[in-house]
DNA sequence: AAAGATTGAGTTGTCAATCTTA
DNA sequence: TAAGATTGACAACTCAATCTTT
């Protein structure tokens, strides 16, 4: 008796390794939270990539802004931001006009369309979440929610670490 | 006395909205888990890409499989896998070999400088995924492993039932 | 025909070089 | 010169079409 599985897991012993695996598989499967994150999917029946989902979002949220504003926020270049910009000014969704007491700006805002776009997106996104959240058990809600601010607290000074001037 | 920075975080009520915002930031910082996963980086002083790390230790866990096998343990079109690697054969990290008994499939497995590379990679990674997660307080360590598991469960099924055929 | 692998075209991102306005 | 935005060249994906072997 006395448990002979004793050895059960002689690789890689210790508890922190769990964690580090949990690391790993959310990294592999990080693309699917937004479904298809690399490639243009559909909400509410429209089609938008994670990045114009998300630039709709903080649009709705925070008004009119400059591309560099808008790509501090989403994590994005600068040139990401350029063509991320243009192509949604170019389906009607934002107006983009120099700011006129300093030119080399551009103030980027939402029209009307795209604040209906905004509000459709973002409602089957708040849906689609809820569905996920809806699959884990309370415990789990509340450690990921706990775990997660610490683990994006985390990132967070690490990133500005190594890009200071971001 | 008593800290006047009271409200630095007034955002949004209800606390499922709380984990949802969670995940959206999760998302957007999906690629700063391991440094700059759009592009090549560095780990023990090798050049690798994030799906070079994973194939690495895939192949050093998991021993000699097809490409096949190999994409979808780590959630790649076979296409991918292909090109992925073709990339680490030329750099000699891995062989590639018709199975004999059926031509159509590769056998790839690690040479002796890949089985190498793979350990010297493996290390640098568990060492930055320790620095990282002792960042955390016990207790986010500890939602972390509950909520992340449940997620990772919650993912899998979702993608699922969207791939079946993956 | 079906299965495994490859190739071609398109998307989203990066970094480095350039253009424009201050 | 510097700051904001753009353009060019390249990396890593995906999907669809093709090649090879069974």
């Amino acid at each position: 008796l006395y448990d002979t599985t004793l050895g059960d897991d002689v690789s890689s012993a210790f508890p922190d390794d769990e964690l580090r695996q949990l690391l790993e598989q959310l990294v592999r499967m990080g693309n699917l939270l937004e479904p298809g994150a690399t490639a243009r999917h559909d909400h509410a029946g429209i089609q938008v990539s994670t990045s114009e989902v998300f630039a709709l979002g903080r649009l709705a949220e925070a008004g009119a802004q400059s591309q560099q504003e808008l790509g501090a926020h989403l994590g994005l270049e600068k040139s990401t931001v350029s063509r991320l910009v243009a192509g949604m000014a170019e389906r009607g969704w934002l107006s983009r006009e120099r700011q006129p007491d300093n030119r080399r700006l551009y103030r980027v805002a939402l029209t009307d369309l795209g604040r209906d776009v905004a509000r459709r997106v973002g409602a089957d996104l708040r849906e689609h979440h809820a569905r996920l959240l809806g699959g884990l058990t309370a415990a789990e809600r509340e450690g990921l929610a706990v775990g997660l601010s610490g683990l994006v607290r985390v990132l967070r000074d690490h990133h500005a670490r190594r890009h200071p001037a971001r």
